[in-house]
RNA sequence: GGCGCUAUCGUCCAGGGGUUAGGACGUGAGAUUCUCAAUCUUAAAACCCGGGUUCGAUUCCCGGUAGCGCUACCA
């Protein structure tokens, strides 16, 4: 394909462009999820780029979050790049665009405010206090040693009008009188994100930048960078932001660990169920679904299906989950092979401080496996099966809710005694032996069974009984049985 | 303040000049089961406001309002 062709016939290839900050946070997540989507529907090359040209806040702690996260997810990438790696070259690009004559230096001291002060007065001409010098005096200052800043010299009074064609919001245009000289060159030499970005992405050969809607005003700066580079910009598509129940954007430090990927992963989310709820969040198949495997998700993925307005993420302060994500959650984790769900338990279960051993939880996976939302519900769900001493009994719980009394409930706990004695422990032969001992007790199933399920899972609300009863084993059964009848002597 | 973007149930997502405005999550009620869960049935729940255009606007246009974003030598 030849380089005259646009941008966006050319086989694609996107970049996300994470910068180290802080951890990988939701919406990031999202935007990579979607590059992602989009290059693999389109067989094109997915770009990791390290944009960490913030000395400042970038930290290597940052950096491994973020790998950590995106390695969570399960996706891949083609290429990886880091901007700090390739600031000679961008320094290069910003003195040929001061050559071009389309930047000049700004000796100005930076603002150690954030501009807000100045923008409630109502100062927001462009460059305040900066009238352009003169090349002479601007070489001689310069040359002199005085920090500068490498200002674009936005073609003002032109009447010209920036624009392109968003692949999300459609056409985009405004005016360059509207848009102020911003920097390239940091004084201290360091190139300004806008720089390093266009930069990198006309050297790396982006063909669609996919991002978030927060940079779409800064597109026309970006167009102007792309010119004075002499490169030909590339295809845009700005993705409707994620925000807060408070309308928000999502923030670190507003919103806190909720918005990190990591808070996700260790409450047992599903990396596949946690891309399926992002990527529902500003985009959809236009058609029903909802619970959808990745596979088909990518077949799916259009950006022309994705909308243009901000989706909140429905998180409180007691529960840090949209109910949807959770949901989905609990749809992915049913819809897992057994022993691929009994996998990912494991280091839940280990971590809860259980002698877990592969066989046992894969004897026990299918029996919670409809009871659990997220992975980490299933230390509670699973616990009796584990613990070698049950909290005490309840009384009150032995005791079957409907017509009955300490006494029937000691009754049943004993006669179980007996019965279990020569039972077979399959879930057959429990479901009969018991059923058989209830009617011969007088009793209901649902009555007689409650005694016996408190007895041997410590709680009323449990798996099955006779799948539980079989996992567990006579052993343990018998003996917590009687433990719970001993508990209830003393009140009879 | 300027500029830009957005506006359908509580939330997410469809729809679209004439519809009983659809699906999902969540919520309520019921069914079912040895409890819970799952499952099934069912209910309540929305087109921001005002003008146009039109025989007819929730849908198209304009204005307002609200929210968000950008307006840094952050990204």
């Amino acid at each position: 394909m030849p380089d005259s062709a646009p941008a966006s016939a050319k086989t694609p290839r996107v970049r996300f462009a994470p910068s180290p900050t802080g951890f990988l946070h939701v919406g990031s997540a999202r935007t990579f999820i979607f590059n992602w989507l989009y290059a693999r529907h389109n067989r094109g090359t997915m770009v990791l780029r390290l944009d960490d040209t913030d000395v400042e806040r970038n930290t290597e702690a940052s950096l491994q979050s973020i790998f950590e996260g995106l390695r969570w997810l399960g996706l891949d990438w083609d290429e990886e790049y880091k901007q700090s790696e390739r600031l000679a070259q961008h320094r290069r690009q910003a003195e040929a665009i001061f050559a071009k004559g389309l930047a000049y230096r700004d000796f100005t001291p930076a603002h150690t405010d954030s501009g807000e002060q100045s923008s409630a007065q109502g100062a927001w001409l462009f460059n305040p206090g900066m009238p352009e010098l003169s090349r002479e005096e601007s070489d001689r200052r310069a040359a002199s040693g005085e920090p500068f800043a490498l200002r674009y010299r936005v073609p003002r009074g032109e009447g010209r009008t920036l624009s392109f064609t968003d692949s999300v919001y459609g056409e985009q245009s405004k005016l360059a009188d509207e848009v102020e000289d911003f920097a390239l060159l940091r004084s201290d030499g360091m190139p300004t994100y806008h720089l390093a970005s266009c930069a990198d992405d006309a050297d790396l050969a982006i063909t669609h930048i996919i991002r978030g809607q927060d940079h779409l005003t800064n597109t026309f700066k970006h167009l102007l960078i792309f010119e004075g580079l002499g490169a030909s910009p590339p295809q845009f598509a700005h993705l409707p932001l994620l925000v807060a129940p408070d309308g928000a954007k999502l923030s670190k430090r507003r919103h806190g660990p909720v918005v990190s990927v990591t808070t996700y992963r260790d409450a047992g989310f599903l990396p596949r169920a946690f891309i399926n709820f992002l990527c529902l969040l500003g985009w959809s198949p236009k058609d029903d679904r909802e619970f959808m495997a990745l596979d088909e998700i990518r077949e799916a993925f259009t950006l022309e299906n994705v909308n243009r307005s901000n989706a909140v993420v429905n998180f409180t302060e007691e529960d840090p989950f949209d109910p949807k994500a959770v949901w989905l959650n609990a749809e992915h984790i049913r819809a897992l092979a057994v022993e691929e769900l009994s996998r990912r338990l494991q280091p839940f279960f280990t971590q809860a401080g259980f002698e877990a051993t592969p066989e046992k939880i894969l004897a026990i996976t299918p029996l919670i496996r409809e009871r659990i939302k997220l992975l980490r519900d299933a230390v509670f769900a699973a616990d009796f099966f584990f613990l070698k001493e049950l909290a005490p009994y309840d009384p009150a719980e032995l005791i079957p809710a409907k017509g009955g009394d300490a006494a029937m409930a000691r009754r049943v706990l004993q006669y179980a005694q007996e019965v279990l004695a020569t039972t077979s422990f399959d879930h057959d032969s429990l479901d009969q032996a018991l059923r058989a001992a209830a009617t011969r007790l007088g009793l209901k199933a649902g009555q007689a069974f409650q005694p016996i399920r408190v007895a041997v899972c410590g709680r009323k609300n449990a798996p099955p009984l006779f799948e539980t009863m079989a996992v567990l084993g006579r052993e343990t059964c018998i003996a917590r049985i009687r433990q719970a009848e001993e508990s209830l002597q003393s009140i009879v």
